[in-house]
DNA sequence: TGTACATCAGTGAACGCGCGTTCACTGATGTAC
DNA sequence: TGTACATCAGTGAACGCGCGTTCACTGATGTAC
């Protein structure tokens, strides 16, 4: 092996086998026999599991903020000047595409990404959330706020809510777009893509957040 | 112990653990320990841990098949003759009406279903999908058909995605509503309660689901 | 009514297994003089 | 240029531990005659 790739191929064989099975159902041994690495060469090069699993996090999570980050200065930069603001289109718009993109830079695919989030959620990995909170935390913030001051009719508090049912709504149906886009060809005889299913909840998102606040 | 309530605390303590930690992380030591019984009580009563799942998510699902079809009914029953069909939003409200019932009567809280059903998707539990498809099947196509019904205009693909968005964030937002009602509590100072999301969250899904099929 | 047997909930201890981690070690490459 | 040493990626085998499950057993209650 020159100059050593085992990294990156237990970073490869951890981000498959974590988004199939779940942190805690993945063992150290599947990983490294899958990756065709030695047992002990996770230890040695991450020191702990948990050290693996934020590097695999790491890996994707990166490179999404720094192009979201990038993207929303563009759209920032565009109205500068201008009374119109940004919209919400607009901003689901970017944040799906920064998604889509940042996910094939790394020949990936989106439905990974949010089912490593996902399960980062629903796994009790109390490390791995507070390790999204500080890498994410700032950007998150950032997107919120544009998507808030979008909205001005509607309450900080049913926004807040609606931001749940947002992110929610996308990541439960993106982390199981495969299944999901299986049934749809079986039972309907439709074919589907990921930017087309995209293309179907960015403007039912951006109904739901709009509409009137009761 | 009078005529065995083992099985009860068993089911209680698993009930509360599972949702807590998810099905693989709770061991059957650390149920057994809580509920007060002998660690081969499991077995001896359930036969597996598998099965124990099943019966955790059987006795909460069971009441709740049986009180949504029973609202179904009368929604049905109180508009036959007449040529007002069922609306949206009267099919929402039976729906979280009935999850927050059949809970209710059994002494736990709605958070508590949605988060076995989340785990039952997210984490490997395939003989759990299977057994929730065989026990809910029936009752989740009539549920959805009275949906696609009260919505015409929409097309079914367009609306097969939408059921998720659905799916994904009720269950999201509803098996989170502690930590996010807490958040909401420290950071906005407002009090919350599980009727006053679920209030916000039907008129959201409402506009979700009825807007204009693009 | 009394005795023998069957049933059944529950128990304590052990089983084998897979887990994450550790550790002494190897062998190749780089560095100092 | 040659030698001694340091560094570092990688390895094979073992460590102790917690896991789900099993099994022989107990003791109370019910049943048959």
């Amino acid at each position: 092996m020159a100059q050593s790739d085992t990294v990156e191929r237990i970073l490869d064989a951890a981000s498959a086998l974590f988004a199939e099975r779940g942190y805690s159902e993945t063992s150290l041994r599947t990983i490294t026999s899958t990756a065709g690495v030695n047992l002990a060469a996770v230890n040695y090069h991450f020191g702990s599991k948990k050290e693996l699993i934020q590097a695999v996090f790491g890996r994707i999570l990166t490179p999404f903020c720094l192009q979201l980050e990038k993207e929303l200065d563009q759209l920032q930069a565009s109205r500068s000047g201008y009374d119109t603001p940004v919209t919400v289109d607009e901003l689901l718009e970017v944040l799906f595409r920064t998604l889509i993109r940042s996910t094939d830079a790394l020949g990936e695919r989106p439905s990974l990404f949010m089912r490593l989030l996902g399960l980062a959620y629903t796994q009790s990995q109390d490390h791995l959330r507070h390790y999204i909170i500080d890498q994410f935390g700032s950007y998150y913030s950032r997107f919120t706020g544009l998507l808030q001051q979008a909205i001005p009719n509607v309450s900080p508090v049913t926004f807040y809510w609606r931001l749940y049912f947002m992110l929610g709504a996308s990541v439960f149906t993106l982390s199981s777009y495969d299944p999901l886009s299986n049934i749809l060809r079986t039972d309907y005889g439709e074919e589907s893509s990921i930017e087309n299913t995209v293309a179907l909840l960015v403007p039912s998102l951006s109904a739901m957040l709009k509409c009137e606040d009761s």
